[in-house]
DNA sequence: TTGTAAGCGTTATCAG
DNA sequence: CTGATAACGCTTACAA
């Protein structure tokens, strides 16, 4: 029998209950803080809007305000923890500031077409790796706020990490450990993030006078059954490697599956380090040994990059320097076999 | 010098290079199938569309329908990997469906006041997890289209999953297997689908004339570390189980961890089956062997149910019976012991 | 300080 | 078959 309100109440019922005109209910009601209302009013407007339960209709406030409050966020495989995280971490910081989170896995449609979608929402800005954005088509350049995750981007505004570092730390660490056989695992993509793990690893090395024969340089996809498979060829070889970084924990846990299938003890006969510290990492034995890279603040980081550039109006977002990583030292470096 | 046009086209440029009325230009180009346009007009609509670069303004469509085309998903926890499958099987099948996916992550804000704004935002519809749905205000339960994953509600269609069934194939497998000491860890929380997980194997265990005292049946939170802890407890007791079912893979990568790092050999000393088959299910060594609950295809045919309750009109969406579950045998059971 | 008028870009309802 | 005309619910000038 107490049916309130079958029909969405709207800024004008609540107008007419608090005896004002619809605009000035929009004027209280949209918080704006420069509404010069009277005290006597605001507070009628209030409670007839409490009253009658009133909830604003944010797409019709998107109509003229010409944008939707929500961004969109674009990733390459939603089943990549580490991209998962990213996500986490960038709705995290959107809904805290009020904004909805629209969510596209490029792997069925691509990011032109998501991205596509979301203008037509009028988004507020969109949250891209750099594969993303760089097939973006250069008509939008101005007209869409992007930011980029986890690789500089020339075009767009972005938040890296210190991929290279990330290799150097990995060198540094199994060097130390007295490892002079090293050898490393990644993909042959063109990722700028992957390519500088690389370099920055090899980098360190050859800094040491270490160097890494071109059989010790697999490459491998960016998976777990890649990194069993670059495992599996590495241990087959005549001289094995004491040592592996591997270019991302998913590869890296396929490449100590690898080493527990084939009886490879971890570490004694065999080091691995690998790189993101996804939450399987510390979830096998031995705990992998692993370079955080902060995915759930990289998320955090865009989103708010976004919201800067978006609300910040004036000053365009810039690029901040690289996140730093960190070394986690975990089960599965030791020492190297005094051979 | 080829800047196209700055501003956003609508309807009203297209109509005027066309030389036709507005709402024509939206008869041809929203697509409506029953829109009787002559081919020749239609044609040259078409034809200024795509010289002007014409894109529809989502926004303005949904003020006027008053809907978004699109889906919201909360999920409880972002970070457990059997929701973000969950939420990969829904994202694919919304946007090939054309509808957008609001994710939203009840860890930081609650789900009512996620499902609020969701509304604000005229969302067509909402997947939620049971005890989402269960914090719901009953006002709107005629008014939002809701569908629950995992669990049975009465208040809403949803799609469930065996969960009692679960439990009864972990207990055959094991007793199968030979064993007579089994245990039980799992979450005390009042979740329907642990709730049955246990249930179910209680029940197989007991209709083979086994029973479970209550010191093998442990609490501990659906989580690795609660998995650990358990497990921990259980190898400290007098008399240790042989075989564990745990109430989800989460769990049981714990336990599996506990006895790795404690020394006990798993399988032969202990075997352990989890539920739900997460990723992480098969980089652990050895495998897990577990229950395999469809995650991706739960989300997936939550938001096929939910589509259909939007565009089907008339019909209301019926939960369809539980998905069925399935034993996948991997490396963490064997045969019992000899004693 | 508040009300009036206009308009955001569509779709929907009618005449013609 | 097509063109006016009117919403949809809100924000933003501008007047009063």
């Amino acid at each position: 029998m107490s049916t309130p309100a079958r029909k969405r109440v709207t800024t004008h019922d609540v107008a007419a209950r608090a005896g004002v005109s619809q605009p000035t209910v929009s004027l209280v009601l949209s918080g704006n803080p420069r509404a010069r209302v009277a005290k006597d009013t605001r507070d009628r407007v209030l409670q007839a809007a409490r009253e009658l339960g009133y909830r604003p209709n944010l797409v019709a406030r998107g109509l003229v305000q010409q944008r939707s409050f929500a961004l969109g966020i674009v990733v390459p495989d939603l089943d990549n923890p580490f991209f998962t995280e990213v996500v986490s971490g960038a709705e995290r910081v959107a809904t805290e500031a009020g904004y909805a989170v629209l969510l596209g896995d490029a792997k069925q449609r691509s990011v032109a077409r998501h991205v596509e979608t979301l203008r037509a929402r009028l988004v507020d800005g969109v949250i891209l790796d750099a594969a993303g954005a760089a097939s973006l088509p250069d008509e939008l350049d101005g007209d869409l706020n992007v930011v980029v995750v986890d690789e500089p981007s020339g075009r767009f505004p972005g938040i890296a990490t210190d991929a290279a570092g990330a290799g150097r730390l990995a060198a540094e660490h199994l060097l130390g450990l007295g490892h002079r056989d090293l050898a490393f695992i990644g993909p042959a993509s063109d990722s700028y993030t992957f390519r500088q793990r690389e370099r920055g690893f090899v980098q360190a090395l050859r800094a040491t006078g270490v160097s890494l024969p071109s059989d010790r340089l697999r490459r491998a996809a960016a998976t777990v059954s890649g990194g069993q498979q670059a495992m599996r060829e590495l241990l087959a070889a005549r001289a094995r490697p004491t040592a592996i970084f591997c270019a991302n924990d998913l590869i890296a846990l396929g490449a100590l599956k690898a080493c527990l299938a084939t009886g490879v003890r971890v570490p004694d006969e065999m080091s691995l380090v690998g790189c993101d510290d996804i939450e399987m990492a510390r979830i096998v034995t031995p705990e992998l040994t692993t370079v955080m890279v902060p995915a759930r603040g990289l998320g955090a980081r865009a989103a708010r990059l976004l919201l800067q550039g978006i609300e910040g109006g004036a000053a365009k977002p810039m690029s901040s320097k690289p996140l730093p990583v960190e070394l986690v030292v975990r089960g599965t470096t030791g020492r190297a076999p005094s051979a």
